[in-house]
DNA sequence: ACCCCGATCGTA
DNA sequence: ACGATCGGGGTT
């Protein structure tokens, strides 16, 4: 058991969002296995915030792996990314879905859902979760299946099957 | 300064 | 099917 480092999430986009799947999120006193991701990757992709260059929003995402992204939605709702890619390639995975096992046994499947819980808002933006003792990842020996699905809310990139879900049913899973 | 609209969610 | 709610970013 050890904690996801630099490395880890230097890799690609694809790669870091499909592995993932089953690793434990630590934020906090939370801890819950991630169910569900999505991969944002580069200026080729339109439905990557930083499709179109930098911006102040999207500047964590040019930055280093590992670091977090949170940004608000529809005015009500944070989301929660972890960088990925080298310096300088705006990348990211979108933590859509936490099977919580810490304080309480909660399935929190949305984006907006899981930060709201959690209590992760614009102040949690461009955190090192590679470096934090609080808010970091965790590796395991889980080895979920998964399947790829389009992307959920978008308009544009829906040929991509960039969504991922993990298959397995982890309300037994505790350790 | 203005305006459109979004990586959502709960309610109807 | 739809409204809530507000900031990012492009346009004037």
């Amino acid at each position: 058991m050890t904690r996801l480092k630099k490395d880890y999430f230097s890799q690609p986009t694809l790669e870091v969002a499909k592995d993932l799947l089953g690793k434990e999120l630590i934020f906090r006193e939370y801890k819950g296995l991630i169910t569900e991701t999505e991969a944002y990757i580069g200026q080729d992709d339109p439905a990557c915030h930083a499709a179109r260059g930098k911006t102040p929003r999207t500047t964590v995402m040019f930055g280093p792996a590992g670091v977090s992204y949170v940004y608000l939605i529809y005015g009500m709702y944070f989301c929660l990314n972890i960088v990925t890619e080298a310096e300088g390639f705006p990348a990211a995975v979108l933590l859509r879905g936490l099977h919580l096992k810490h304080p309480e046994s909660k399935n929190l499947n949305g984006p907006g859902k899981l930060c709201k819980h959690l209590g992760i808002t614009r102040e949690h933006n461009g955190l090192d979760l590679t470096t934090s003792d609080v808010f970091y990842v965790q590796d395991n020996s889980l080895k979920p299946g998964y399947i790829a699905t389009p992307r959920i809310g978008i308009k544009v990139g829906t040929e991509k099957l960039w969504r991922f879900i993990i298959i397995e049913d982890f309300s037994a899973i505790h350790d």
